[in-house]
RNA sequence: UGGGAUGUAGCCAAGUCGGUAAGGCACCAGACUUUGACUCUGGCAUUUCGUUGGUUCGAGUCCAGCCAUCCCAGCCA
């Protein structure tokens, strides 16, 4: 790290960087890194995560340290095995790797003996109060609490009761053990907190055998201790809570130290980070499950044709700092397109097919012309496009009455079809009744084979098309934002995120005419349909028969840019 | 006069002994173009760093006050 910069890259260090280099000065951790990355298995991972992910993991790789993956099942009421097969494949996925497995819940015997060795210290006692009168007792931001009637039992009497919570004789919710720290303390989190409840709820890994569970902010810094994390990195709301994290490591009795540092958490425009609203939009059907393309989840990134490399690009450019922040969906946006335009195969489909016969191109010939398959990547090579005629073009790419600069085809106007050659627009067949455009009938100039006029001629619009004698046809999947508000997670009065929901956000396209090398795609590759973005062969439903592709993200579109502003 | 945190461009974000505002996205203009893509060039905070004062030869950086925004009163994490 010279001149405050990163070794490889030229982006200057974040404030967690600074506290890691800061401790290993000092000597604090013995120049250790260990860091963790700690969901609760009650969702699936979103681009949020993602953010945190490359934060945990990322500060692990760039100091040689280590990370963990520790599901925090401390709440069995909420978490379900289905979300810790997902997240691990979303990690797997997103290209790292952790150190340790673990779980939460492997701690909760150690858990139990630190509770005890608190109340042996008499800082936990057993509350019988009703979480009502806990919640009054608490009093409010600006007034201090009072303390429980059962504060000062003795720790005979704490240790009794404790265990016989353990044991199950008492109902859910009857009891709880807290910890006995100020009520008068200006940080509700320090107002004797909540450490175990009693819940009688069926664990995804340890059953039945428990019917009292840790809180976090017991938890958590155990889990941390018990696996030597050096840094604990976490979301800023989480900053209240640091004072009771670092209470419960000087009183629990564990030799670890570890240190916990808060970050701001990723917000996106036009996007929603809520799990619960995630939740709530599987749930009742808004989208079709948590890989629905349009979710901001990682696995529907993943099904939309997001590459891994972008997301995490995408997270070292969003940067690692305090202030609470949006980010502009736009540089997601680029992020991918910067990928793909660098790696995806170029291939030509038409999405809105306009049927255009070559009147002066004879019946029965097929030509077959090369196509480049990247130009941005010339080792990608070249293939063969068939030519026929009888093509299809985009019905975008045909105006009865062009407006000025419009220089796709028009009536007795001339473009090139990509690769292939000039074509004049001769006439249009419409419907009598309706208007609605047929066909074209073009002419072709067979000395512009390859797509140049020897008279030197320049033609300013090229189109891509396809063979209509061999196109396949199939399925596109057209996405735009989930929601329309620039900031769906923030309801205004009487209305709810739901209000918020894009209709058009998910348009299926069903007579696409895809080139013949589409029909070959694997599932979940990746192309450019030329002029008209990047998209992705479905995951499930691709079928040689008939491919299924969804929309990653358009291309930028300067045309389409001006005449939205007229 | 509850506590904690944060305020640098439309959006992120550097700026760490005070020395004269990085970079990216977006946007605008132009060049190139057999993708209106890509790429390239130029522009984009010089009465300016939330604001007002102060210290100083000099302040985004130091000091004081004020303002705004976010988080906290789960037996959620």
């Amino acid at each position: 790290m010279e001149n405050g910069k990163d070794r490889n890259e030229g982006t200057p260090i974040n404030f967690i960087q600074e506290a890691i280099n800061e401790d290993n000065l000092t000597g604090r951790y013995g120049g250790r890194v260990h860091t963790r990355f700690p969901p609760e298995p009650n969702g699936y991972l979103h681009i949020g995560h993602a953010k945190a992910i490359c934060i945990d993991f990322g500060m692990a790789e760039k100091y040689n340290g280590l990370c963990n993956l520790r599901f925090d099942d401390t709440n069995p009421s909420k978490e379900d095995t289905e979300y810790v097969e997902s997240i691990k494949e979303d990690i797997r996925w997103l290209g790292f790797k952790w150190d340790g497995l673990y779980y939460a819940s492997d701690y909760f015997d150690i858990m139990y003996d630190c509770a005890v060795r608190l109340i042996k210290k008499g800082l936990a006692f057993v509350c019988d109060l009703s979480a009502d009168e806990i919640r009054e007792y608490r009093g409010t931001l600006t007034e201090p609490g009072k303390e429980s009637p059962y504060r000062n039992r003795s720790v005979e009497e704490n240790l009794d009761l404790f265990s016989r919570m353990k044991a199950g004789e008492f109902p859910d919710g009857s009891r709880v053990l807290r910890a006995k720290i100020d009520m008068a303390s200006p940080n509700i989190n320090m107002r004797d907190p909540v450490i175990y409840r009693i819940l009688r709820a069926h664990h995804h890994r340890t059953g039945d055998k428990w019917c009292i569970y840790p809180m976090y902010d017991f938890a958590h810094p155990i889990e941390d201790m018990v696996e030597n994390i050096t840094h604990s990195l976490c979301s800023l709301e989480f900053e209240d809570h640091r004072p009771l994290y670092e209470w419960v490591v000087n009183n629990v009795g564990l030799e670890a130290k570890p240190r916990q540092i808060e970050f701001a958490r990723l917000n996106m425009n036009y996007t929603l980070t809520s799990k619960r609203k995630l939740l709530q939009l599987v749930k009742d059907g808004y989208v079709k499950g948590w890989d629905d393309p349009r979710m901001p989840t990682i696995s529907g990134m993943r099904r939309r044709g997001y590459t891994p490399e972008a997301i995490r690009d995408f997270c070292d450019r969003i940067g690692v700092a305090k202030t609470s922040s949006t980010v502009d969906i736009a540089l997601l946006e680029h992020c991918i397109r910067e990928d793909l335009n660098r790696r995806a195969m170029r291939v030509m489909a038409v999405l809105r097919p306009l049927k255009v016969v070559i009147d002066n191109y004879p019946e029965d010939l097929v030509e077959e012309f090369d196509a480049e398959n990247n130009p941005e990547d010339p080792q990608a090579g070249s293939r063969k496009v068939p030519f026929s005629k009888v093509v299809y073009i985009e019905q975008e790419d045909f105006c009865e009455n062009p407006p000025k600069n419009y220089f796709r085809l028009s009536p007795g106007r001339e473009v090139r079809l990509k690769h292939a050659y000039l074509i004049k627009c001769e006439h249009v067949v419409k419907d009598e009744k309706t208007g609605e455009i047929l066909e074209l009938h073009c002419s072709y100039d067979p000395e512009t084979r390859g797509g140049n006029a020897p008279d030197g001629r320049k033609v300013k619009g090229t189109i891509h098309w396809v063979s209509a004698a061999h196109a396949v046809e199939g399925e596109v999947r057209l996405y735009e934002n989930l929601f329309l508000d620039p900031n769906p997670g923030e309801e205004r009065e009487g209305e709810s995120f739901l209000d918020y929901l894009n209709p058009n956000s998910l348009e299926i396209l069903n007579s696409c005419k895809f080139e013949q090398a589409l029909a070959e795609a694997q599932p979940g590759s990746r192309y450019q349909f030329l002029r008209m973005g990047y998209f992705c062969a479905d995951a499930v439903d691709m079928k040689k028969e008939r491919p299924v592709f969804n929309r990653i993200v358009p291309l930028k579109d300067s045309w389409a840019k001006a005449v939205s502003k007229g």
